[in-house]
DNA sequence: AAATATTTGTCCGTATGTATC
DNA sequence: CGATACATACGGACAAATATT
C-alpha cells in the first residue's frame, strides 16, 4: 500500500505501484483502470494525489484516459523502422505543441529530428519510430 | 492576459504565454521566472493552475525548478556529437529516474538510446549529445 | 551564526464543467 | 434523464530547500 511516513511522495508511490501491475499484466493492454474514486478510497489519498499519479503513467505512454470512458492500459504499439543516410545528425528533444497536435504525439513522447547538411528530413515520434543506419 | 471564458484551459493560456516570451527572449537563459505566488496574482489565476503551466514547460526543457531558489529558464548547451555505426538501432524515449539521477538529467530531456545487433551500445541524453551516423 | 522570509513541493477538500454510458 | 468518470480550478495548509537579513 501507500506509507504516508516514508517521505516519498504519494503520487511516486501511487504511480510505482500501478506501473509494477500494468508491467506485470494484472492491468492488462486495453483493460480499464479503477476510477479515480475508486483508487483515492483504495489507496486512502486524495483524488488529486491519484491523478498526479496516472499522468504519470499517461505521460510514460502506459495508460490513456478519456473523460467518461476511463484510463485504459495503452495497447503496445510496434515500432516502425526508418533508415537513415550516412552523414545525418539525429537530434532527441520534446515536441513544440503544435508539433504534438499536428503529428498526434502524446502527453511525454520525444522526437527524433534528422538532419542532412543541415537540411531538415525528418521528425520521428519516438512512440512509433525507431531509427536505423543505413 | 487570461481570458477566463475562451474554453482554453486557463493553465495551457498561461503556459503558451510564458513560453514565447522565453522564446522571445523576455525571460532569458539563466533568468528566474517571477514566483508562482507573483504570477498566480498577476494573472489572476490560482497557484495550483500556475504550477500545471510550469510544469508544462519543466516537462520541455524549458524550465527548471527548484525549491527555494525558484524556476530558472535553462541554458542552452552546446552538444556533442558521437559517431554511431552502421546498422545501430538509435530510440528515444524518456529517461527512467533512476536514469535521471545516475545521469543528472534534468527534467524534460528525453534520451537516445543506441544498440547494435540488439546489444546496448550507448545511452546519450539528450542535452549533451547529438548523433551522427558513422 | 541564527532567525526570518521567500519559493517550490506535496496534499487535501470542494466545486463545477464536460463527456460517456 | 440520471449516474459515472475524467478535467479544470480554487483555496488552504504544511513541509522542505534556499535566500536574505
Amino acid at each position: 500500500m501507500i506509507d504516508l511516513h516514508s517521505g516519498v511522495p504519494r503520487h511516486l508511490q501511487l504511480a510505482a505501484q500501478l506501473r509494477s501491475r500494468i508491467i506485470a499484466g494484472v492491468y492488462a493492454p486495453s483493460d480499464l483502470l479503477p476510477s479515480e474514486t475508486r483508487l483515492s478510497q483504495e489507496y486512502g489519498v486524495g483524488r488529486g494525489t491519484v491523478r498526479r499519479a496516472v499522468s504519470l503513467l499517461r505521460a510514460e505512454g502506459l495508460v490513456d484516459a478519456a473523460s467518461g470512458r476511463g484510463t485504459r492500459v495503452r495497447e503496445p504499439v510496434e515500432l516502425r523502422r526508418e533508415s537513415v543516410p550516412r552523414g545525418a545528425i539525429i537530434q532527441a528533444r520534446m515536441p513544440t505543441p503544435e508539433e504534438r497536435a499536428s503529428l498526434g504525439i502524446p502527453e511525454g513522447v520525444p522526437v527524433q529530428v534528422v538532419t542532412v547538411g543541415g537540411r531538415l528530413r525528418g521528425v520521428y515520434p519516438a512512440n512509433q519510430f525507431e531509427l536505423t543506419t543505413a
